[in-house]
DNA sequence: ATTAATGTTCAGAA
DNA sequence: TTTCTGAACATTAA
């Protein structure tokens, strides 16, 4: 599931292993699922890779992006259930890339470890890091967004604001479990128009947000049922314990202990929500 | 045993 | 132009 959390989380838990080492070699692990999609060839990867030193470890929405002392990065997209480990993954089978860096003379490996198989791979130069980061292609980051900014944008868009904020070009980061989790602490009906939220909202959203987003990090992440995600060292994420929403369906809302928790489908995705606490209505509360 | 559902993104259609 | 649909894939729950 890695949103803006869970890649914040590999992040963290990489930067100090990998920051200032050197990269002996890159390659993809025999692996019988299928191949790993990157750009551009493996082999033009390993040229232009091979002996440079990674001055950069960080994230652009839910990328993790590691820049080299040549400017050129690996700018590495999980989606659904891809995951960056410095230590064993939760099976060999679905090791996608291994990176062997070396670190103080010695040698050691990072991962690329995605069961489903979508998640991509890019070696882009700072110009095209550029512009495939940018604004043509990504909104700004969620956690960066100021309040006129959301006002802004969401008013461009006739969607529900659940779905609008999916869009990875009106705002960067947000997934599916998050949206409903910050619509739910906002007070705001995932079904209501984008264009139709008010000043309050967006202030409400704002600080949402910055809540659920940071909280989250903090927790390092949600582990679902699946078990899917892991942070970097292999661990559960702890946040889905404090889900107020996803996921839970029929239970009691922790906010008015009294409507039970809603599950509705917008764009083929499950959105959770409390039909007392977030009306579509103009009042407040 | 089929079918539906799962966190994401993108191409192509409406 | 904007919005919607389905597909990419692997695995589990119903």
């Amino acid at each position: 599931m890695p949103e803006l959390p869970e890649v914040e989380t590999m992040v963290r838990g990489i930067r100090d292993k990998v920051l200032g080492t050197q990269i002996i070699s890159v390659a993809k692990p025999p692996c019988r699922c299928r191949p790993l999609s990157i750009e551009p060839s493996l082999r033009e990867i390993q040229r232009r890779s091979r002996g440079r030193t990674i001055v950069e470890v960080s994230r652009r929405a839910k990328r993790v992006i590691l820049v080299l002392d040549s400017g050129d990065r690996f700018v590495i997209e999980p989606r659904m259930t891809g995951l960056m480990l410095l230590e064993d993954a939760p099976d060999s089978e679905h090791l996608r890339m291994e990176w062997t860096l070396k670190q103080s003379g010695r040698p050691r490996s990072l991962w690329f470890w995605d069961r489903r198989g979508l998640g991509t791979i890019r070696f882009w130069d700072a110009a095209l890091a550029a512009e495939r980061l940018g604004p043509r292609f990504l909104g700004p980051d969620a956690l960066e967004i100021s309040p006129d900014e959301w006002s802004a944008r969401l008013q461009r868009t006739q969607r529900a604001i659940k779905v609008a904020l999916l869009d990875q070009k009106l705002v960067a980061g947000i997934g599916n479990l998050y949206a409903s989790e910050i619509l739910h602490l906002a007070r705001i009906h995932p079904e209501l128009p984008s264009s139709r939220l008010k000043r309050r909202h967006i202030a409400a959203l704002h600080d949402a947000v910055q809540d659920v987003l940071r909280t989250a990090i903090e927790y390092e992440g949600s582990t679902l049922s699946d078990g899917t995600y892991r942070n970097a060292l292999n661990r559960n994420g702890q946040y889905q314990n404090a889900h107020r929403v996803y996921a839970r369906e029929g239970e009691t809302c922790p906010t008015c202990q009294r409507a039970m928790i809603r599950r509705i489908v917008q764009a083929q995705r499950s959105t959770f929500y409390c039909p007392q606490c977030q009306r579509r209505g103009t009042r407040r509360t």
